[in-house]
DNA sequence: CCTTGGATCTTGTCAATGGAAAGATTCTGC
DNA sequence: GCAGAATCTTTCCATTGACAAGATCCAAGG
């Protein structure tokens, strides 16, 4: 039926792209940081997780492709697998950038604000705005959850909440404390999760933040 | 390496469960459904729905595949696309199902208690119980956000909750009203959704409707 | 300058999967 | 009974993730 098309895999693109720049004398310096621009092109890591946050934001994570992922960077097939061993190692490499974002985000937040409410503000434009790393940090099924880096990168973004936690409800004890953050975080992940699932479209989101703020005002913990 | 094994595809599985009941004398009868056994074996659409639900909560929807599905149902690889078109179609039906039962477990706990609380209640017992269908009821990538049935199904299952949240505040306007719905919908969707995604691990979750009701205690519309 | 080891990337290959096409079998209404 | 529809099977193909083996580049020491 398809004789004629002799086995001409999509790795003829890339073929052809190793093929023109060899020793080429005019160094065409596109990016500042490629060395040599085919092997160790320098970055390929930070390019593989961008491109991989960009495309799981834009069409979810079930329909991530590595091999996709590796032809947008320009490098073959196999590439990824040296810098995150497997698919669950991208999604847990994802994962724990989003992790470790989400921590800086927060933390800056209650350093300039020092409002417990603004926090859950920016817990969810976070996951507007990261919406590919969003999306993976509550999928379990999808990454290694024993990895050592995203436990770490976990367990501090979540001690960034516990001085907000606590002041905000200097009188209460342990217990809780521990239920009034289990609230506060279940409203604004909720929230955000219905906003990145299509379940806000009805609702005017021309400012999604005072949305969240209207939203948080029904919390008896702010 | 692995020669000896000579292309022995899961399909051989179902071929001899097929040869293995030709005409035999004594009906099984093992389900009263069943016509045939093998063409026309009555419920195909419901087993593979429960075995979908099944796998979805076992593994993810991630992990679910179509050829997996068809042989624990004892048919063939391409049964399952007379009744679901593709892979999303499959999703879809799985997302209407459970909008279906989520409606009906909600309008009997208004109807059984009356109590706005419970409702909430009743969606994260909803969530826990049916894990397959929740997850994939808020992953609109995977499915036909047009289908008739399933616009139908998720517009049912939000019509049941008008009532209760009229009730649960007579003296609202409309926008606070709006307002106070999503923020109860927030909360409670946000603590299903952390409980499945092992987030909640270090909490004791030996009753987790009673660890719901503590939490929904901090929200001002109850 | 040369070499040696490690890091990075490529090529080739395989099994599994989703999907499409075409045909076989069974059921239903007339 | 019979024609058409519904249901299921068989066969085939492109894509994908993963693996193995090799090629290329870099860094450091002689």
């Amino acid at each position: 039926m398809r004789a004629p098309t002799p086995t001409v895999t999509p790795a003829a693109t890339s073929t052809a792209a190793v093929s023109l720049n060899a020793e080429s004398p005019t160094a065409p310096a596109s990016t500042a940081t490629s060395s040599s621009d085919t092997y160790h092109h320098g970055d390929l890591r930070r390019v593989l997780l961008d491109a991989a946050a960009k495309s799981i934001a834009e069409n979810g994570a079930a329909a991530l492709s590595l091999r996709a992922l590796a032809a947008t960077a320009g490098v073959s097939h196999a590439a990824p697998v040296h810098h995150f061993g497997d698919k669950a190692g991208l999604f847990t490499a994802v994962a724990t950038e989003g992790f470790t974002l989400l921590g800086e985000e927060l933390h800056s937040v209650w350093t300039e604000t020092g409002d417990f409410l603004e926090i859950g503000v920016g817990y969810i434009r976070f996951a507007l705005e990261h919406r590919g790393h969003f999306e993976v940090m509550f999928q379990p099924e999808l990454m290694n959850l024993a990895d050592p880096r995203l436990v770490d990168a976990k367990t501090r973004a979540f001690a960034t909440l516990d001085e907000p936690l606590a002041a905000a409800g200097p009188d209460r004890d342990d217990q809780q404390a521990h239920l009034a953050g289990l609230a506060s975080w279940s409203i604004v992940h909720g929230l955000a999760t219905l906003a990145l699932s299509d379940n806000l479209s009805q609702i005017d989101l021309a400012d999604p933040e005072d949305l969240a703020r209207h939203v948080l005002m029904f919390l008896r913990v702010v």
